[in-house]
DNA sequence: CTGAAAGCGCTAACAG
DNA sequence: CTGTTAGCGCTTTCAG
């Protein structure tokens, strides 16, 4: 690796010198010098030593992302949000992947075993000199990572952190959920199956308390026999399908793609149209909600603003030099398709 | 940000001590000293400064990636197999995401305007002093991102550079498209269809000709009239699987599994039963095959193992110091599933 | 067992 | 316009 001493030794000049012209400083040297050291630069292909610049500097530019895990759906558009967003105001991101659902898949409630990741990856970032941290969850829970000094900005995204010592930002589950319900009684319908997640997600509580509220401004009774309470598979879907099939519904709502398609799989096997005879609404909007003719209707988490909405939140604590402890809800679009008619 | 020299003032010892203890050196200091500089460290939330530590040290252990996007399908599952393989070995990994797909969408041809993001990449990881590099494309295809110098690894995982210069790692096509038809074959299937990808895709080429050889070596005359060129999207397959259905056929093959999907779709809304009056196969086993019911047969691509291949071989380079230039396929896997009757 | 000293590659005064 | 100097935080002889 070639470095500014050996420009220099080549050019004749300091490394001072080769440093103020390559770092751009006016009037560093004569034109025909600074010419003759960017060729050599370039000759010797130099690239400057990041270790030593931010060393000297005393900072680096760069904050870090504590991934959950990298390959689960919703994880790489939030991180290309933050990368969005860091990258139009000149830091760079450092991403640090703990592979929590690679190593357990569902099973790692947050034990201190598992918590080692959390520390390691912590470790590494702050031995990095990142400036600040965002904590990237697979989905919305509680977090009891915490991070174990309390001077780096630190931002939750996709989940919140317990005790709420730290900023966290999350797609808004009740109003989205509220939303849903708003438009199928727009579209004429009153009875309306639901297939939440289950009881102990926050998404589907929210998802749900939103749905009633939507009901309840409409003058409609919620319905608890026509709720039922799934696994997020598309197993117990199919299974909750046939009950729900056989009652007096127009509508399902169920809480997730994977849910929604168990329904549409229903559907299909016994000749019962969707949107036609049955409508039928989903969320997360991934690409599965395009594979059935009509499309399934769904709810889009806002993924990219969140990872845009943290990195702009770890940013400004860094520029203001304050720590921010806030949570923001970040508003789903949802996605009308044909599986929905209007009765 | 504590240092080591607030540890030696702070327990009375120098700098070097602190250091030699931290860093587990045996007979350092005497206990009580050495316990006295752990429990300091910990008081003070020390993290060693990895700048100087790695400036001091001139390397780096770490190798970068340059992803073309984090965000297409493939990449992230990548990236985990290089990362495990990584992490085995004692490696950190550097991710340099380009954002080409997000930036471009699909239209990308590497012009000189869009490398300018491959020499950023390029430029930031050497910076970082990565000892090696893997690039992951976003599909395979020929890459005519080179390196700009010649002494670092360099590989291209599910691509191949330009020129043939690197190693690069990607699918075994040619072999997935024989067992493909080999599969079909043994079910008793003669008449088989095909939906390829644009010809322009060496994907889709290599998967039709091992396609063609495993009816060759089964005397079986391959029928180029039952041949379509799809471009890899739903809707063209349906298209296809109209004209495909209405002849003499008992199975499709569609080179991935967005375009079984549009088959299945058509399928379904004409009454033909996929796994009963029609067999098909996908390609590249995403987790939409399980979605309709019988599941769609597929081949999956080793992404995970291309992944760790790719780390392998740079970590190789690195250790031996010396540059390897190979080329790797890696087998894919067939998923037989119950779209596919034996007759 | 402990410390002084040198230096990794770079930047930022400051002096000439 | 150019060079000298000091030092970022760390490791590593080598000497005591």
């Amino acid at each position: 690796m070639a470095t500014m001493k050996d420009i220099a030794l080549r050019t004749g000049v300091s490394v001072a010198t080769v440093s103020n012209v390559l770092n751009g400083k006016p009037g560093a040297a004569s034109d025909s010098k600074a010419q003759e050291i960017f060729t050599i630069a370039q000759e010797l292909h130099y690239h400057p030593n990041s270790f030593a610049k931010n060393l000297k500097l005393r900072r680096s530019n760069s904050i870090g992302i504590i991934t959950e895990d990298l390959t689960v759906f919703n994880t790489p558009e939030i991180v290309d949000g933050i990368e969005s967003y860091c990258e139009e105001h000149g830091y760079e991101i450092i991403v640090d992947n703990m592979r929590l659902f690679k190593r357990y898949r569902n099973d790692f409630t947050d034990t201190p075993q598992h918590s080692r990741y959390f520390e390691n990856a912590l470790s590494t970032l702050v031995s990095k000199q990142v400036e600040g941290i965002v904590y990237v969850g697979y989905h919305c829970r509680e977090i009891s990572f915490l991070p174990t000094f309390g001077d780096i900005p630190f931002v939750y995204a996709y989940c919140f952190p317990k005790g709420g010592g730290f900023s966290s930002v999350y797609p808004d589950d009740e109003n989205a959920g509220y939303h849903v319900g708003q438009t199928l009684i727009r579209c004429g319908h009153r009875k309306i199956g639901v297939i939440v997640g289950p009881v102990t997600s926050i998404h589907a509580q929210s998802r749900l308390c939103g749905f009633q509220r939507a009901l309840l401004e409409n003058q409609i009774l919620y319905n608890p026999e026509t709720t039922f309470w799934g696994d997020w598979s598309r197993n117990s879907s199919y299974e909750i399908a046939e009950k729900l099939l056989s009652m007096d519904i127009t509508a399902i709502f169920a809480m997730n793609d994977l849910m929604a398609s168990g329904v549409y799989t229903y559907c299909l096997e016994h000749n019962i149209a969707v949107g036609r005879d049955i409508s039928l609404f989903g969320y997360d909007n991934r690409d599965i909600v395009d594979l059935y003719s009509p499309a399934i209707s769904s709810v889009a988490p806002p993924l990219h603003e969140i990872g845009r909405k943290s990195a702009e939140l770890v940013l400004r604590q860094i520029q203001s030099n304050t720590l921010i402890n806030e949570r923001f809800l970040l508003p789903c679009s949802v996605h009308l398709r044909d599986s929905v008619v209007r009765i």
